[in-house]
DNA sequence: GCAAAAAATGTAAGGGCTTGCATTTCGCTG
DNA sequence: CAGCGAAATGCAAGCCCTTACATTTTTTGC
């Protein structure tokens, strides 16, 4: 399992291929730049030592990497899957690699994790939302690290995102739901305290229910961890509330599926009894039954726009433009009139 | 947003802590090899500057990374995710970081990421499964990068894996389904031909109709690639052939709920007119309705282990044993008598 | 208070690659 | 075929750390 032959490095291909080491890493990197026969013979040389360049080294010599990092905070469930998948895509189609890490949502984690990435010489970052520690700002600007940011927009941050309102499609939603009858409203909430995401959807029905002179306080608010199982708990803190709410917003998908499930195992009819909204629209939402009314985003378009615009800022040094993508209301049948 | 003073180095912390290179070197790896004034002199000069090491070079300098690269068919569903995360903690709880990366089921792209992997310096690989191109594993052992397997069990095979018996699993969930009646058996699987665990899982099934007497060619099945509509299409297929199937056996979760979906939208009651039987009881297996029945997979379990066999393995040089864990029938609702 | 051991620090040699600049080779033109 | 510009290649200086070894400082035992 373990060779005895020292690992092959650019000065052995180029004495096995009798050119310079120069040469051999133009071969690699450049190879129109090198003389076709040359090139045939450096790639024979590489194949037979079965050689591969040592990627720290590059990184060091060549001070980039081709490297993107994303941040994001979980990977346990799909929500942020689908956009980073089309990140991804977009960054490989520009002969970036991504790497991927996930925080939990714990910003020290995420801290350690932009550190991290970092170190390892991402040569730009992708944040999910604008809330942060802004000595993590500090030390990313230190460090000539470009940031892009993602899954909120908001046009007056003074940092470049590309994402939506998250207050404004909440709100839609919200005015929605009023519109259909409905008075009595609960919220299943991501934590708000590090997350801005969900605190502006948590306004965006504030501001709907005010606009139809609900009076904001009446929304029967409950925060929770991320999880199915956390969605299912808060449905039972809700469903308790008096009076009882008869629509329940969810800060995302996760943890609509959790009240749903909740709601079935307790015999309360989903939209009889009570409605449930959720936000994101991934592909759990079609899955359960009765199908999720949520709001879609648009996690391919959100992804490749985000790729496009860090690789053209990498490569031609085009300044990070923030970038609105738009949400929509998706109105399946977990939502009824009251 | 572009800071016009160089990014610090391990030469600049030196120089304002007024010591040498070494010895910040040694305050960052090795804290207790250095007088308590000299560590807080070098942690404020560390502070002051936002230094952050370069990642390259200490890998090229230490010739090692304290990296795990980790390659799994895809993130988009949670199959992999627990499972991942359970390793991730304990190779953390260690001092290792983990860098995933997703091959979208392609060998080609599989290949792609080793080599990427290993050109970051990851210290060891995990790898989902046996069968890939041998000159793969020349590659790594070239490389002298030790491989750990899993997802799998094969006592037989020369390779060290962390993984069940897929075969053996299925093929008690096929025994307890023909003995609760079924004869005509379908099996929506994953595509088989690279992918050792499909087959695996096929040839379970199999040998259960072979013991019963049924002949194993009555199985209809087909065969498709990975995603909750793949699952909702491959149900069509399966539910047009003649004589039609009674229990459809799913090569995983993910495609047994996209089964399900489709039979609710098609009227075909679940388990009434036909039982669902899914395999990795990934989360999803409990929100969908009726709740799947599947064959647990002890994900915590085996990505704890295969952390702890590789640090140990690293650390401590101690070779990579085979370990098998076990999985475990769940029944739910979605099977029941023909 | 001194010698010897232990602790702390410094010195300097790489580690594998890229790239600016210098040199050689090649293909043409006149 | 001399002469020239372009193409191909080579040379060698870094890039930023770690660590074996050497040196200095501190502690310890008597």
């Amino acid at each position: 399992m373990t060779s005895q032959r020292p690992i092959p490095t650019l000065q052995d291909v180029a004495t096995l291929a009798g050119v310079s080491t120069a040469t051999v890493s133009r071969a690699i990197n450049f190879p129109d730049q090198v003389a076709h026969v040359t090139r045939d013979k450096v790639n024979a040389a590489i194949a037979e030592l079965g050689y591969s360049p040592n990627f720290g080294a590059r990184a060091m010599a060549a001070r980039r990497t081709n490297t993107i990092g994303a941040i994001i905070p979980t990977m346990e469930n799909a929500i942020f899957a689908r956009g980073l998948q089309a990140f991804q895509e977009e960054l490989r189609r520009n002969g970036y690699t991504m790497l991927v890490a996930s925080t939990a949502y714990q910003p020290d984690t995420e801290e350690e994790q932009i550190r991290s990435l970092v170190a390892r010489g991402a040569d730009a970052l992708l944040l999910i939302g604008y809330r942060r520690n802004p000595a993590i700002y500090d030390f990313l600007d230190g460090q000539d690290v470009p940031v892009l940011l993602t899954w909120a927009f908001d046009p007056a941050a003074t940092r470049p995102s590309v994402g939506f309102n998250n207050s404004a499609a909440m709100q839609e939603m919200a005015e929605k739901v009023i519109e259909m009858g409905h008075r009595r409203l609960a919220l299943i909430s991501a934590e708000t305290a590090q997350n801005d995401r969900a605190s502006a959807r948590c306004d965006g029905i504030r501001q709907a229910m005010t606009a139809a002179g609900l009076g904001s306080d009446s929304l029967c608010f409950v925060e929770t961890k991320y999880g199915i199982n956390e969605g299912a708990a808060a449905f039972d803190r809700v469903m308790a509330h008096v009076p009882r709410p008869t629509a329940v917003f969810c800060g995302n998908d996760v943890l609509a599926v959790g009240a749903l499930r909740r709601a079935r195992e307790c015999g309360i009819s989903v939209p009889g009894d009570v409605s449930i909204i959720g936000f994101d629209d991934i592909e759990l939402a079609q899955v359960v039954y009765p199908a999720l009314t949520t709001v879609h985003v648009p996690h391919r378009e959100m992804g490749r726009k985000a790729g496009q615009a860090l690789v053209k800022h990498l490569r031609d040094g085009a300044a990070l433009e923030p970038i609105e993508v738009h949400t929509k209301l998706v109105l399946r049948n977990t939502l009824g009139p009251p």
